[in-house]
DNA sequence: ACCTTACCAGAAAGCGCTTTCTGAAAGCGC
DNA sequence: GCGCTTTCAGAAAGCGCTTTCTGGTAAGGT
């Protein structure tokens, strides 16, 4: 099943077959037939590995790296790329980190060494110097080797192309729209603030309300799933003092279970308290209420973050950044504030 | 960048390097140290590719080939999957085929090329002659080679090691659940016919219902999808003739879709209608109500798969079959017919 | 003191391809 | 018909590793 027997069976040499097998000089008709009929016949499947090597051209795969492809969130973005990849005949390696900064950088580190073409980051970086160090250890060898980079709403420090989410933009657009629904008495339910993404929403929702004079409020810390914000939430209730009549989770994922908590706790919304989320998954749509939030066309950011890895280098060595607009979408989760 | 680069800045021979770097076999310390140094100087990192080439030992990737990552129930299993692969440092190629039966053997043909040790199927197979033949075509030789194939819930057709949800029994005893919450009139919602898990399911909860002698009553079918469901609710509805009393989507995915459905159309669930679906993906327990369900260890499954791909291969050339229980959990959306 | 083992570094042969480079045959103008 | 370019198949040189095989040196046995 290799080159070498294929050319034997159809009675040509190893170089003959290759390029009619490949198309990458003129081969005589007749040949070319027959060293296609024999591969046929064999079954031939040229090993990838040996191309990969003998041809500096580079291989077909990417790499992309996420922390988690069972959060909605990164999913979304996971299928556009794929989307993409298949109409272009590559391979797409998925890693999940499941959040640990040293396994990204192992991933990395493998993905260098199948020469991928290039590498998507997806989700946060680590505010971290020593993290951040060592990335740019793997990645810069990688771009002088000819490697491409592209990431979506990481940190600045990383110079490569990226897709970057209006976060702050996003949220404080959505503490407009809350503050124009009559609230004033505010809490938010924050994740690591290790990552940017969460550092930008939780300044972006900052600033909206400063617009209006208003302060943050109790800003309440959990982990970045559906657990740590039924957690964040179930605290936030049972802090004492007055109680907000809105509360924004920095993401849908954490804003669902946020939704239960309060459920559990016999808190109406959007009657007693309204709740908000960021990024619009697609479950958020199916809850009741439906979950006010600030929209991202995942699918698209996805798309976006490949395209921009497989376009032609840029001659100055600028990297490019793509902005996404997040909209505003009020559902049933957000209403006036009671007795208003 | 090379091993031979780091051979000469070490002063030994590429051999030496090579078994100073893997541990192969024993090297004189202070060699095996001065290798080290001058790779961790140069930065080197070992081109998988030449690597795969030259040692028979299998390379370190798995493929996993899945309909869609941005469907709850693959991501579940793909979670699992990938936190596996991480524990043995092996690297998971994704491919989502988007449900068309050409692309999945394409991409089974690429993992081929790439030499990949696992090939891992994930979801029903097309129950289709010609395509059966041709994935056999693709998967037979790959296997007399050396690699390891295992699947979730395909077709027995395929001889290959198979983590099988008992998608018959559990259907089974949801219908004998359902029919003890005092339910008679009952509608199926129902995906392609083709898939094997669609034609499992409706089968175990025909039989389910028909040990009280009750009869499967309307089956409508629609798309594997959110928008699948949504739409053969809405055509359920729409039909003229008694209402069921309860509804069975074959998927959670599609049972979300039908509950929008009712609730657009002003049923209320439970109370007018029951509902019930398969899988407990994540989502259907934030629900209102939440959704009565089959529920399938996802992640758990996709441990298995793996670990069934990377067993040694049986002394036996028979395939193993680890059969998945699914446990009927009956939530919110489910009560008892109205008026009863 | 001599010969056998044991150990370990280096030489060299591939792994399965691609891609120059080389050269034979054919096509062209004069 | 002769020298010219053009076309295209085959020989051969790698791509960057691993792994036998070879051989030199030190240790051990008699």
């Amino acid at each position: 099943m290799t080159l070498d027997a294929v050319a034997r069976e159809a009675g040509v040499s190893p170089a003959t077959a290759s390029r009619a097998l490949n198309g990458t000089t003129r081969v005589r008709d007749d040949l070319r037939t027959r060293v296609r009929a024999a591969a046929d016949l064999l079954g031939y499947i040229p090993n990838a590995h040996a191309q990969a090597l003998a041809s500096a051209e580079g291989n077909r795969t990417v790499g992309l790296i996420c922390h988690d492809v069972s959060d909605p969130y990164f999913a979304g973005i996971a299928s556009g790329v794929m989307r993409a990849a298949a109409e272009q005949d590559l391979l797409v390696m998925l890693a999940s980190t499941f959040r640990e900064p040293s396994r990204e950088i192992a991933y990395v580190s493998m993905l260098r060494a199948q020469r991928a073409r290039a590498i998507l980051l997806i989700g946060s970086g680590f505010q971290d110097r020593a993290w951040e160090r060592a990335m740019d250890a793997e990645l810069n060898p990688y771009v002088r080797a000819g490697g491409r980079v592209a990431v979506v709403s990481r940190h600045r420090s990383l110079r490569v192309d990226t897709v970057q989410p209006e976060n702050r933009a996003g949220a404080a657009e959505l503490a407009r729209a809350l503050v124009a629904l009559g609230h004033r008495e505010f809490a938010v339910l924050t994740g690591p603030p290790e990552l940017t993404t969460v550092a930008d929403r939780l300044a972006g929702f900052r600033e909206g309300l400063a617009g209006a004079g208003i302060g943050l409020g109790r800003v309440v810390r959990g982990a970045f799933t559906r657990e740590g914000g039924h957690l964040a939430a179930r605290r936030l209730l049972a802090a004492e003092g007055p109680r907000p009549t809105c509360v924004f989770a920095v993401t849908d994922v954490m804003a669902v279970g946020a939704l239960a908590a309060l459920r559990e706790a016999g808190v109406r919304v959007p009657e007693d308290m309204s709740l908000a989320g960021f990024d619009d998954i697609p479950l958020v749509r199916e809850l009741s209420p439906p979950l006010s939030t600030v929209a991202l066309p995942l699918t698209e950011m996805g798309e976006r973050v490949i395209a921009l890895a497989l376009r032609a280098p840029s001659a100055a060595a600028r990297s490019r950044v793509v902005r996404i607009d997040g909209e505003v979408v009020l559902r049933g989760s957000t209403a006036a504030p009671p007795g208003s």
